[in-house]
DNA sequence: GTTTAGGATTCG
């Protein structure tokens, strides 16, 4: 870089041959080689580009003389622009040399002088190094700082209102700069000196790196030209025109060394002696430990500030964001689980993966949003008043988990704030994080099974999780194991809870660590019931005929249908009204009484969402959970006998009232359900020459594009589901003509009654279909 | 050249 700042006087260092140039004798057109100029920085403009793209940058430099000409205007171009508008401030000394003179065109508006200075770096000039002055063939540029201002420091018992002071202080309370509703980032900090006054000042700057960096309650900050004022009867300070501040660790001992974003400030050993006072002061009157915990030592329903690394992040609402963080301790409570779209999710998935027994999700709300949102993955933070509440989930009360909060506002200094990599606080989290044996929390791994858990409830309890492709993987580096699949098929499909009741997953954690022994009760498993069973409940339903007192209310009409040589049985079908009238067949959900399945599968071509009931003396009233709770289409949707609270069919009327979606997990809500999903359940046997492993594979929804919860009723479905079956287990085939499958294997142990027995679970694993 | 906030937890 051709532009240096130095210490010393600026004609020491310039090589003899240069001749000062005084601005009465400079003029346009002589030769000013061997002159250079010498001139007080008295303004400066911004750093801009011209047209062209060049870097441009203006400044006034001041003869020292009283003349009214002693001004003229200095022009840099390209990266002398750059380099000098980081530097240069005003009440600088610059000398200038290697300049053209050319016709100032603003010499008549401006009052300065007829000409100015152009200065570039122009190609192919060579750069001399001498000492520690850089010299440039053309030209070179030098500058030195005035000798430092004295500064006086008030101390703040001696404030007064309408005055800019400069004041010392140990740091009392803070907020972490915030997005104000303003145009600028807002810090709100109290101080307090030896006088044993407080200060609370409101800081504001555009740039957040202007703002005092304070991490902790007993940090030393120095304010430079802050505004007082008067504020409900008390001093306030604020930021004005060129407020500058220094802060330091208030540690006693700890090296002083300023946090700024400025470049130039003035530090003076006396001001050294300062903050060593007032740290030791400090020290003793103000307590500076702050509500911090580690998250293996975090208390449910407190507030406390959290140091920890960003793992991930997400988008989760417009008033909400969720920020993925660990501080390489493990939380001892269960934790929740804030479940977001997989594609929404910006962060290392591995990484997450890997840490996800030692990571914790946390909502941050309202204002945090933004500047959560613009966080840094990978980057440290800490958060300040993080709030840990237990919840417990809907149907156990019993069963409670943690959950982390960053509500909206800033009170308490609530916030988040991003540590730099050199803090000793991040330095020692690094160092510990690490150190952290990431298998040894793999080992008690239940996060990622929770699905499992609930496939398995019945027949298992899990004790330990192991991932064998992580202890393969030495052995080969594909990160895969490959088995060869050699057997044949079984395949069945199974009903389980939805993901909101695997939220629960936490409880086994817990009780895996007291070494106890969980086992699920076999509710959470059922076999998806025969259409015979649901026809013979039908049956049951239509041999008591609809109560006419129910046939029609405000939110219903209904039509009531005999049926021919079929005895007294009628079809009561009961059309769910949206503001007081019927919605086209497609957008209807109808409420269906005394039909066969027959008839009910009909409906359901023609109808949006049915419902099977009964009438009661009262009432309308489901059917059985034994029976489906909805139909839509092909799609049967049932509820959990045992978790569901089930509710009057009078409820779906708040449904009615709104534009009806029938969404069915809105329908299950409203009514009570606890809705159930479909799961395929699959046990291959694998084969890779050197032995046989029976693995499990359970799919949620989906396998190869089939829907779980569509197979049963589709026989097209069925057709295609066991063509892929037999491309992928043909049967009777010899082990060399199995088809090959990558896949991640991980083993877990099952316990019934007292027998121990490892199990194998396919997962993460993705086979592309042109290979079937 | 103005505004923001002006300390004082918990809805999600």
């Amino acid at each position: 870089m051709p532009v240096q700042v130095i210490d010393g006087a600026p004609e020491t260092l310039l090589p003899s041959h240069l001749q000062k140039v005084d601005l009465k004798y400079l003029q346009w057109g002589c030769d000013q080689a061997n002159k250079y100029f010498q001139g007080t920085v008295i303004l400066s403009y911004p750093l801009t580009k011209l047209v062209n793209g060049t870097e441009f940058f203006k400044i006034v430099l001041q003869e020292n003389s009283c003349s009214k000409t002693s001004t003229i205007n200095v022009l840099f171009f390209g990266r002398l622009a750059d380099d000098c508008g980081k530097v240069v401030h005003q009440g600088d000394t610059m000398v200038v040399a290697g300049f053209n003179v050319a016709k100032s065109p603003s010499a008549n508006e401006d009052d300065r002088h007829c000409c100015h200075l152009e200065v570039s770096e122009d190609a192919g000039s060579a750069v001399y190094v001498r000492g520690n002055v850089f010299i440039c063939v053309h030209f070179f540029i030098v500058f030195f700082q005035p000798v430092a201002p004295k500064y006086t420091y008030t101390p703040l018992n001696h404030l007064k209102g309408g005055t800019i002071v400069n004041l010392y202080g140990a740091v009392k309370f803070f907020k972490p700069p915030y997005v104000s509703k303003g145009t600028d980032y807002c810090s709100v900090v109290t101080i307090v000196d030896q006088s044993n006054v407080k200060l609370t000042c409101t800081l504001f700057n555009g740039n957040l790196d202007a703002l005092p960096k304070i991490y902790k309650i007993g940090d030393i900050v120095r304010f430079h030209r802050i505004k007082i004022r008067e504020y409900n009867k008390q001093m306030q300070g604020i930021t004005g025109i060129g407020f500058a501040s220094l802060t330091f660790d208030g540690t006693v001992g700890a090296p002083i060394v300023p946090r700024t974003s400025s470049k130039s400030y003035s530090f003076t050993e006396e001001e050294q002696k300062t903050i060593e006072e007032l740290r030791t002061w400090a020290a003793s009157n103000l307590s500076v430990c702050g509500p911090t915990a580690k998250l293996s030592g975090i208390q449910p329903m407190l507030f406390f500030d959290l140091t920890c690394q960003l793992v991930g992040k997400a988008e989760v609402d417009g008033s909400s964001f969720l920020l993925k963080v660990w501080d390489g301790t493990k939380c001892p409570h269960p934790s929740w689980k804030v479940l977001v779209e997989e594609s929404d999710l910006e962060g290392d998935k591995v990484l997450i993966h890997r840490l996800r027994n030692l990571i914790v999700d946390i909502l941050v709300y309202d204002n945090h949003v933004k500047l959560a949102k613009s966080l840094k993955v990978g980057s440290f933070l800490r958060i300040y008043s993080l709030h840990t509440k237990q919840a417990s989930a809907e149907n156990q009360p019993d069963v409670s988990y943690v959950e982390f909060h960053l509500h909206g506002g800033t009170c308490y200094g609530r916030g988040i704030r991003v540590l730099p990599e050199n803090n000793p606080d991040v330095k020692e989290l690094k160092a510990f994080m690490d150190s952290v044996n990431l298998t040894e929390s793999q080992n008690v791994e239940s996060m990622s099974s929770m699905e499992l858990d609930g496939i398995f409830g019945n027949l298992s309890c899990k004790s330990n999780w192991k991932l064998i492709h992580s202890l393969l993987l030495h052995k080969n580096s594909t990160g895969h194991v490959i088995f060869n699949i050699a057997l044949k098929k079984t395949w069945s499909v199974f009903l389980s809870f939805k993901q909101k009741v695997f939220g629960r997953y936490k409880i086994h954690m817990d009780l895996l660590d007291q070494k106890t022994i969980f086992t699920y009760s076999s509710i959470s498993q059922q076999e998806v019931p025969d259409g015979d069973d649901f026809d013979l409940i039908l049956r049951d339903c239509a041999a008591s005929a609809p109560n006419p007192e129910v046939h029609n209310s405000l939110w219903y009409d209904c039509e009531v249908w005999d049926t021919e040589n079929q005895g007294q049985r009628k079809i009561a079908v009961h059309f769910v009204k949206h503001d007081e009238l019927l919605q086209e067949p497609e957008d209807t959900l109808i409420m269906v009484q005394g039909g066969t399945l027959k008839e009910i599968r009909k409906l359901s071509r023609r109808f949006k969402c049915i419902i099977p009931v009964r009438s009661t003396k009262e009432d309308l009233e489901l059917l059985d959970l034994s029976a489906p709770f909805l139909l839509q289409g092909k799609i049967w949707h049932y509820g959990c006998k045992q978790c569901s609270n089930q509710k009057t069919i009078q409820s779906l009327s708040s449904l009615a009232e709104e534009e009806p979606s029938w969404e069915p997990t809105e329908i299950a809500r409203v009514l009570g359900i606890e809705p159930l999903q479909y799961v395929f359940v699959m046990k291959f046997t694998l084969d890779d020459g050197t032995g046989a492993l029976d693995a499990y594979l359970f799919d949620y929804e989906k396998f190869f594009q089939i829907p779980a919860s569509e197979v049963l009723t589709s026989s097209l479905l069925q057709e295609k589901m066991e063509m892929i079956m037999n491309i992928l287990c043909p049967s009777g085939t010899k082990l060399d003509d199995l088809p090959w499958l990558e896949c991640f294997i991980r083993s877990y142990n099952v316990k019934d009654g007292m027998e121990q027995q490892v199990c194998y679970q396919i997962f993460d694993t993705m086979v592309a279909e042109d290979v079937i």
